[in-house]
DNA sequence: GTTCCCATGTAACCCGTTACATGATTTT
DNA sequence: AAAATCATGTAACGGGTTACATGGGAAC
């Protein structure tokens, strides 16, 4: 059996189905923006799968030339490659995400460092978060404008990163507060 | 300069020097059960963490036989992995974690699944959850018992998954309530 | 006239994963 | 007799990252 796809290749592809004629560098926009937030794709890894798309004939690229701004490659997907986004969608998905966070890490040995460190961390978390929720926020207002089933998509997933962003900003309050009662230092 | 080692090595680190006297199979134990939540490490990982560990000198093994089970190492952390560790808390931490779900990508592209399909997923993800809450409660409790720091510590980073995976529970909820009013669907 | 936006790449690295191997002892 | 626990590894792979290169047009 041919080892099967990483699924960055179908984030890719679904970006591609979601947004039709986009270039890479729009593709690459779109996806700090919107998708950041429970698939993150960096630019190199991005332009990378395109092009992985392109040779498995999942998508069609044309050249579109500029007239101030550089010629750019658009991409739309082939039948072959919506075909292969509903088989891979239909398909069971792992329930079982990853989580990696330096800071929270750090906070696991909370108590090899200095009171005031941890308050400094707590601090840097907490911004952290709100710029998070704020985008968030601002994303699904503008999601919400639009009424099409791709953006409420869209829209629940941002909302799903927009109540971990919550959650963890009350946690914060929370473990302060915990502090404050000389329960952390 | 040396490029930076990962953060795992400290966090392996970190973990030795919280359970000192440990062998790689009860440090991988001890892993899964209250690091995974926000660092999660593979046993291959762990293990070739440890001798990179021992190859710095910020570890030191022991070999201990036993009765009825093969003879295991223990570590402990040396005084220059002690000073490692402090100098790598000291450090200002990355406020920004990774958050991969291939679940929730699934869901960003589903207007193009069936329905039914979507409640599936969504049932298995309260389901994960679900299972991910009790864990971290369970953990919580124990952790409470104790009063050491080092446990209150772990204890806030176990909260910060309670928190975290009970936002997504209501996240769930909420979705589905969207949907039974016929605004997903 | 420097800096920002468009636009697409190359190169190199290595972290983390999965799958598998081994073998003794203890429990079911 | 089979399965689980203890205990430590090897091998191979590739996905994702960071850093860097390039270059024209537009904005300030």
């Amino acid at each position: 059996v041919p080892t099967p796809l990483p699924d960055s290749t179908y984030a890719v592809l679904g970006l591609v189905d979601k947004l039709p004629r986009s270039s890479g560098y729009e593709l690459v926009a779109v996806a700090r923006r919107s998708l950041a937030h429970c698939w993150p794709i960096s630019q190199t890894l991005l332009y990378r799968e395109l092009e992985r798309l392109d040779q498995l004939g999942w998508v069609e690229a044309t050249r579109v030339e500029q007239v101030h701004a550089p010629s750019k490659r658009v991409y739309q997907v082939s039948e072959a490659g919506a075909r292969a986004l509903t088989e891979w969608l239909a398909q069971a998905a792992p329930t079982t995400g990853t989580f990696r966070s330096g800071l929270i890490l750090r906070f696991f040995f909370a108590y090899r460092m200095d009171p005031r460190h941890v308050r400094e961390l707590l601090d840097g978390y907490r911004r952290a978060l709100h710029a998070q929720r704020d985008e968030l926020i601002a994303l699904i207002h503008k999601l919400e404008a639009m009424t099409t089933p791709e953006s409420r998509a869209g829209r629940m997933t941002a909302l799903h990163g927009l109540r971990t962003a919550e959650a963890r900003l009350l946690w914060a309050d929370e473990v302060e507060a915990a502090d404050g009662e000389g329960n952390l230092a």
